[in-house]
DNA sequence: GTGCGTGCAAAGGATTTGCATATAC
DNA sequence: GTATATGCAAATCCTTTGCACGCAC
């Protein structure tokens, strides 16, 4: 379990910037969230548990988030970021429904092997990947089929 | 070489839409373009060349190239998107070096193979997919190394 | 002739920004 | 006290859409 507050909190620090209430509400906020989630879904989380907090500062802190390696992009889905909340040790790949943006986590072993012998081959040192597999969902197919 | 402009003629017959003089400019402007390109840059291309197509036409045939597989979405940047034409029998992934910026294309069945596997599984139909494997070169890991 | 496509301008919608005020330090 | 952050509303900017007209079939 990691403590994003503390982290924000050096990271603010380093930067002469300052430890607003708004500033810890959300990152409080969405280290509670495990799943995909945009500006506004922390906006709306803060209004449901009585925080007002603008959406102005919700957008002007994700980029500090960002910064820090507290959240990262996860997904652009009609227009829309969507972020996850980067946890250590935990990486894994993306299965995205082009039609309803629907998200499914995998990790595959394999597939990272085969990576690293890639890599070996064109003398690179790997240190990080992305893949991204796009398609339709069954549910999504098969609305497709029947136009 | 292909012919875009016969591709697209067949599949808008075969979807009862009509080959527009619109149609057929937009399709010749793109093929023309080896590089990435968004909707504005369309626009531009054909009003250069005395083209009066309006934007909104631009990003309704979009979507009738993008289904028709004859361009592809490659990136989104700014909250804009970027498109690259679809050329048969080219995919490939990238290997980036993050320190001199040196790409590697290379194209592994085996991981395509797994891909399917994976979709599968999780009741997905692959279409398309984005692999990027960042680290470091051999020169530039001597370089750190070093230091 | 009919229906699909176009151009125009207006609307949409996520994100950004200017400005006066509030707050952390 | 001062610089930075906030809230609000207005602005931005890519993209989409309604509508009247035009063109492909």
């Amino acid at each position: 379990m990691e403590n994003y507050a503390e982290k924000l909190k050096n990271n603010l620090q380093i930067d002469g910037k300052k430890i607003t209430k708004s500033r810890k509400e959300i990152v409080n906020c969405i280290s509670n969230i495990t799943e995909h989630f945009d500006a506004d879904d922390i906006y709306d989380k803060l209004k449901k548990d009585g925080k007002n907090i603008s959406r102005a500062s919700v957008y002007r802190t994700i980029p500090i988030l960002l910064k820090n390696k507290i959240i990262k992009e996860a997904s652009i889905y009609k227009r829309r970021t969507k972020y996850e909340v980067v946890k250590e040790n935990e990486h894994h790949d993306h299965i995205i429904c082009k039609m309803c943006g629907k998200i499914i986590e995998f990790k595959n072993d394999e597939i990272e092997k085969l990576q690293e012998t890639i890599c070996k081959k064109y003398d690179f040192v790997l240190t990080e990947h992305n893949l991204e597999l796009k398609g339709y969902c069954s549910k999504c197919y098969k609305k497709l089929m029947r136009k």
